[in-house]
DNA sequence: CGACGATTTGACTACAGTCAATGCTTGTGG
DNA sequence: CCACAAGCATTGACTGTAGTCAAATCGTCG
């Protein structure tokens, strides 16, 4: 479980602008969060939701189920991310969520939506561009579907996650791997034999290390080259224009 | 081109409750409508983008280009909706858009959105909760296209397309279909002649009638039980919570 | 040690892709 | 009124990527 107030602050100021009191508020929020232990399911789909939540600590998982038995994994959660939104426009959730770390999660309640709206308006519309972020990350994983042979799109995974590590500020020589090769081939779309093959083969042609747990990629241009990977889509720019508008507290901040 | 500017209130009003001044606002951004083409880009990817679009009638395609080639379509826009909403994240358009008929189209820039915040959080609201519908859909689509069978995936797109139509209020005893195959092929991640043969079983086994421009959908129960369709993720409840709230415009709506 | 989950490998299969040719409309110009 | 071109749809033969099924191995934790 890794994470911290200040990876929620992070994350927000990716997108807008923090006042003192935003800042306030999301700590108020990040205060309210609950443990939850790996691999439980958070969230069911077709179930009433009347909450978003924020995950202040850990990595989870989204997904969506088949009657036939199929998995498909939509998205990758980190620390500071918001899962659940769709609730706002359901009021059911229309995936699964499920945590692959120890998690600390945190429920922003729907009815509070339209209050916050007034009351913090910053932080509404970084929840809106967050949501539009997620949405970008979703679209490349869709291109990765439809169009990318299989080793383009393990390859792919294994740069996004990275990336978005860096991004994140969860760093060190190698970047965490809490996900099985069951969990790859569920992202990828592919079978689990097939998910293993792909990645035996990147890992006997050097360009990745791949230990339980933990993910080093060795030959980063060669991947990318393989994935068609490209950053710019995980890579907001902060939006201005909101009156009052606090000093820079994030002064565009990188982190590779 | 079908739409009008009930098509567009229509289409936030499932989202949001909007009063009369947000009304105008919508009106006055209808009215800045461009007309534009069959069939021509009005979007490139990687591209700066300092506006977001709103379709005040025709259909439009946004999608993504492979070096290799490869086109994946992302999504399908029908009157009312608005596409391009990640520039306000990324200042960059992720994705091209193309028209499919002859559209109409209105510009919100970018830098208005904070003030919209403020003065219409109503309408800021919609574009956010109608963002998180977009991505329902889109998930669905990462659904499909990782884990359905190619029959399913085209038996899913028609089911779609249908359905949405139907809650756009465009109606009629065939629904207007104005892709190719090539565009069937390239939303179902399929190739042009193998989306051909699968649309050729469902025309024989009297499932569907596909007439150039024309859909019309015979057995509607056996069409969904090969997709695994439900169309939960295409109906959103309106959130409530505003102050102010004017009276129900669109009592709870429905058109089948 | 035994159990369980995760990973690895092999043999075989099949769904969907590739490539290429043909047909069908529709619109345009001679 | 016909010839022709362009775009779209259809069909066939062949191929290959990825799926299926099954078994073996590894590792960790009781």
């Amino acid at each position: 479980m890794s994470g911290s107030v200040d990876a929620v602050h992070r994350r927000f100021e990716r997108f807008v602008p923090l006042g003192a009191a935003d800042r306030r508020f999301l700590s108020e929020v990040f205060a309210r969060a609950r443990i939850v232990e790996p691999r439980r399911t958070v969230l069911t789909e077709g179930r009433r939701c009347e909450a978003l939540h924020l995950i202040a600590a850990g990595w989870a998982l989204e997904y969506r189920l088949l009657p036939s038995g199929g998995r498909q994994i939509l998205k990758i959660r980190l620390p500071g991310e918001v899962f659940g939104a769709e609730c706002l426009a359901f009021g059911t959730a229309l995936e699964s969520v499920q945590t692959l770390t120890r998690c600390a999660i945190s429920p922003i309640a729907r009815e509070d939506y339209a209050g916050l709206q007034i009351s913090h308006p910053r932080v509404a519309a970084g929840l809106f561009l967050a949501a539009t972020a997620d949405r970008a990350v979703l679209q490349e994983w869709a291109l990765s579907l439809g169009r990318r042979p299989a080793a383009a799109r393990v390859a792919h995974l294994l740069l996004e996650i990275e990336h978005r590590c860096a991004l994140a500020g969860i760093t060190g020589r190698a970047t965490p791997f809490p996900l099985t090769q069951q969990d790859v081939a569920d992202c990828t779309g592919l079978t689990l034999s097939y998910a293993n093959r792909i990645l035996g083969q990147m890992r006997r042609r050097g360009l990745i290390t791949l230990r339980p747990q933990e993910l080093a990629i060795q030959r980063r241009a060669d991947l990318a080259r393989i994935a068609g990977f490209g950053s710019r889509y995980l890579e907001p720019t902060p939006l201005g224009g909101f009156d009052g508008e606090p000093g820079p507290s994030v002064p565009a901040a990188r982190s590779g």
